[in-house]
DNA sequence: ATGTCACTTACGAAGTGA
């Protein structure tokens, strides 16, 4: 079983790109991220067409979440727990059915924060106490749960080719690295992580200053395993090469293969 | 060199978010 993560920057604009690493990755379950199209406008036919169901939580212009799966869903719920007023799309949790029981899924969208002096930097924190709130209570069943997505979030400086100039950013704040340890201290494990301690191993890549030519990058896209998840670990990887070709997103894919059968 | 991209409104170009 492979899962990835792919924050699209416009699933209309990348639906080409999607489709190609589609048939070159090969993913059983895959969580998108900036969407940014309401839930009628997702090119849901192109996808079904490659064996995949889908899942939409998408709203106007920005955000927006989505879950492919070869694997019929037998439950999908968009948003997070903890504040009902909270209307941006950017959380979707999906249960599928394996072989050997139930795997759960979460394709989330973690906010930038930027800039940190405003209220879109209390939102980011409170959102990942919400997720972690949420983490803890799931946990709670022992089932393989996969938090898949964009995290916005650069765990240490080892996650950033200049790490020297992310020290005021919201992405690398010291409160922003201590909520994303808390999270992880429940007891998740880092796919990439977990196969690999490298230097410069990045998922995003400005688009300006040709970031990329320089690997001037940082890596904030993430798969977190619970206990009962990462006991399946084979391998992880990143798909940086997608970032070089024609027009692409400013992030790559990241995937986790699981030794857990689909069915 | 904040050197880019995508979306919106509304028909050209500016504002927003990242």
């Amino acid at each position: 079983m492979r899962i990835a993560t792919w924050n699209v920057n416009s699933v209309r604009q990348r639906l080409d790109h999607l489709v190609a690493w589609l048939k070159e990755r090969e993913p059983d379950i895959v969580c998108l991220q900036e969407i940014k199209c309401v839930d009628d406008a997702f090119p849901r036919e192109p996808l079904e067409a490659l064996g995949y169901n889908v899942a939409v939580h998408g709203q106007k212009t920005f955000n927006g979440v989505a879950l492919l799966s070869k694997l019929p869903f037998d439950e999908v719920a968009p948003g997070l727990i903890g504040d009902d007023g909270d209307v941006q799309a950017r959380f979707l949790e999906a249960l599928v059915s394996t072989k050997t029981g139930v795997l759960r899924v979460v394709s989330l969208y973690l906010p930038n924060g930027n800039p940190p002096t405003t209220e879109k930097y209390t939102y980011k924190i409170n959102w990942m106490d919400r997720l972690t709130n949420f983490a803890r209570e799931r946990l709670k069943l022992e089932e393989p749960l996969l938090l898949c997505g964009d995290y916005n979030v650069i765990p240490t400086p080892a996650d950033a080719k200049r790490p020297e100039a992310w020290v005021n950013d919201a992405l690398f704040l010291p409160k922003t690295r201590e909520k994303f340890r808390s999270l992880m201290n429940l007891g998740f494990t880092d796919a990439v992580r977990a196969v690999s301690d490298s230097d410069g191993l990045f998922t995003f890549w400005d688009y300006q200053a040709g970031a990329f030519q320089k690997n001037d990058g940082i890596r904030i896209d993430h798969l977190l395993m619970s206990p009962q998840a990462a006991d399946h670990l084979v391998d992880a990887g990143i798909d940086k090469h997608v970032r070089g070709w024609e027009k692409p997103s400013d992030h790559v894919p990241v995937y986790v293969d699981l030794d857990i059968e689909g069915r």
